[in-house]
DNA sequence: TTCCCCGCCTCTGTATACCGAAGGCCCGCG
DNA sequence: CGCGGGCCTTCGGTATACAGAGGCGGGGAA
């Protein structure tokens, strides 16, 4: 593997993973010496992350970690509503029935597996979120989707999920799967819009009422 | 200015005006002497490029410009529909009164202006997009607008616009300006959604008919 | 004549050297 | 004692040198 790939995917997890808390600055001497690795392949890595909106680059000024707060949750989710929404309709559109009717029956089964720890409903929805993007079979927007699941996940970091969303979040997704396998479009649709007002509404009031998560005492491997 | 941001600019116009056509080999040593810099910041602009999936880049090959056809049509509109509905939707909430009146009455003279050449109307229709982009005041949703529109303007060479569609793509605009002036956010949306529909049904029947645009005769300066 | 193998050559990937600019610190002056 | 200017240091930007890998062509053998 090259060492501007490694770079590149040491760096993004350390972002992601709030290893490199927002407005650090990447200085290409340090950051080349902790990688071990040359100035050369890390520039490349910078670029890359520049291009993604994990890092700000400004002349003379190495990459500095981009900021992320509160202030961004709605600024997200009015991409996500937008991107989601317009996938769940594509997804009800051409997706392969076997792949959903498994989600279904997952989701079916999930309220008991919540009960220890949330970690597999997780795991879950990111399957969800897998079998989504393989049915809707296009690139651009999968690029964009792509593009907005990093600043997701950074932005997770900022509130804890409430346990008792959490249950409403699993019957939630199960309409948005039964929806995709009857084929229904338009309540494919609305649900994901419904599932995502709900999210934002409930990630904000986390942050409002102080519940931020620590970063050293969650970790996601 | 740096060299890497002049490679990058030229490159990139280079590619969205066709000059380097889709599949061609971007050798670095070639690419950095015919514009007359170093490998270093050539590298940096092929990896910007390959970000925004204008160019890609393989193991042990150099780039190669990312091949567009008729079939990423519907793709590319269909990430243009979620994007630019929730774009007039959020335009319409925020949108500065002044702008768009301005805009309105631009576009209800337009139709006379259409008689000695388009390049006048596109470059209102630029001017209507910015308009939305300052609206929307969504850095997030910004960026994915961006993306799509360096594909978007890779693809129209594939295909002219038909004379007679201008003047109904001149009424639609005018309708989602009224729209977003009235604040009326669903109208908004929808009225973007019907244009889009419109605009790819023609820009088909168009490569359908074998009225592709050759790449010597029509220049975007 | 055709196919396969070996060797050369070119090109990517990485490291490093050089240059210019910007910022910080220290010294001197008011 | 404070402020300003100049020098020095450090870091980003660029060029270039070097190594390894992959591809292509030529030659030999079947």
């Amino acid at each position: 593997m090259r060492a501007s790939d490694r770079a590149y995917d040491v760096l993004k997890e350390d972002i992601l993973q709030w290893r490199l808390v927002p407005g650090t600055v990447l200085g290409e001497t340090e950051q080349s010496e902790r990688l071990g690795i040359s100035r050369t392949p890390l520039r490349e890595a910078i670029t890359r992350l520049a291009a993604e909106g994990l890092v700000d680059t400004q002349r003379g000024r190495a990459g500095v970690v981009t900021d992320v707060s509160p202030a961004n949750l709605p600024e997200l989710f009015e991409l996500r509503e937008a991107l989601e929404t317009q996938a769940a309709r594509l997804a009800a559109r051409r997706r392969d029935a076997a792949t959903f009717e498994q989600l279904r029956e997952d989701f079916l089964s999930a309220p008991a597996s919540l009960v220890d720890g949330a970690s597999g409903y997780y795991e879950l929805v990111a399957r969800l979120d897998a079998a989504i993007d393989v049915a809707i079979a296009n690139p651009f927007l999968l690029a964009s989707l792509a593009g907005l699941r990093n600043h997701l996940a950074r932005v997770r970091r900022l509130a804890q999920d409430n346990p008792s969303r959490l249950a409403e979040s699993v019957s939630e997704h199960l309409l948005i799967v039964q929806a995709i396998l009857d084929r229904d479009e338009m309540l494919a649709a609305q649900a994901t819009a419904v599932h995502l007002r709900k999210s934002l509404a409930n990630l904000l009031d986390a942050v409002a009422t102080g519940d931020a998560v620590s970063n050293s005492t969650k970790g996601t491997p």
